[in-house]
DNA sequence: TTAGATAGTTCTAATTAGGAACTTAATAGT
DNA sequence: ACTATTAAGTTCCTAATTAGAACTATCTAA
């Protein structure tokens, strides 16, 4: 089985990765979370080539992800947006922060911290049950066909 | 910058994703998390190649994810299995569940569902605030330097 | 003695990624 | 007028990775 095939599956899992799961969209993600817009910051900061960017971008596009928004006329410029579907991407950002923060850190501790801007904290985001509210790990959960 | 240095970067996203960011690596841990240990098994299941299979399985247990483990000796067999590092990006595949489920599910609707076993209930994981308990989204959340 | 199970390795061809230079269009400086 | 700069890509060539298939080794059961 070729990767390309992967999102033909019925398992959620391999249908997000199909959108997000090769080298470099995640982290061009990141970039656009934190603000970043434009196909040269882009480019200068992940260090990836045009070449990849300018596809990994169209693909993103594609799946609806990033929405391309011109922002000059003359010469024409365009810069990139998350849509819905991509602002909705940030809890995969987030565990693969916290699981980096936990497992990958060296002696200067977490890179980044997050604020929670409604109460003000700095927090771990972590997953919860929101019908108990109950923390969520690995051996509480049990997944079976829907 | 080639991908393999992106582990170097002082960023938990990329430390995570130098772990687990390459394309299969989280389609074999979901059938581990499930389940599957063996190679031949997830070779079957997911149809890469064996080459390709025991390049990542090698790489897992260097980075201390997977552990391999002698089930049978004579003739000697190993199968796989999670570390407490392994069993930590649960979180990162539930996040990845839930965006397939929201945005990429067909008209037959999510393949799979999550019950939380301490409640009995089928929840949908969200990530939520340890300290005020409220729900996390993008726009609520600020993240800076440490 | 032949087939099957298990966990890989090896080989070649096809695909993808990396690096650098080039394009187009407008603006700012000299 | 000429040159440099910004911006968003494209093009071309080479290097690395992936796909697919066959092969190896070891033991068990028929």
């Amino acid at each position: 089985m070729r990767w390309d095939e992967i999102g033909e599956l019925r398992c959620s899992v391999a249908r997000s990765l199909s959108v997000v799961g090769d080298r470099w969209t995640l982290l061009i993600l990141r970039d656009v979370f934190l603000g970043v817009r434009r196909f040269e910051d882009l480019q200068r900061n992940l260090g990836l080539t045009r070449h990849l960017l300018a596809e990994r971008l169209r693909k993103l596009e594609e799946h609806g992800v990033l929405l391309r928004v011109r922002y000059r006329e003359r010469p024409a410029r365009y810069d990139y947006r998350l849509t819905r579907k991509g602002v909705d991407l940030y809890p995969i950002l987030l565990s693969l922060v916290r699981w980096g923060d936990r497992w990958m850190a060296d002696d200067l501790g977490p890179p980044m911290q997050v604020v929670h801007q409604t109460c003000g904290r700095v927090i771990a985001p972590a997953l919860q049950c929101p019908e108990c509210g109950g923390n969520l790990t690995a051996p509480d959960l049990r997944v079976e066909l829907a």
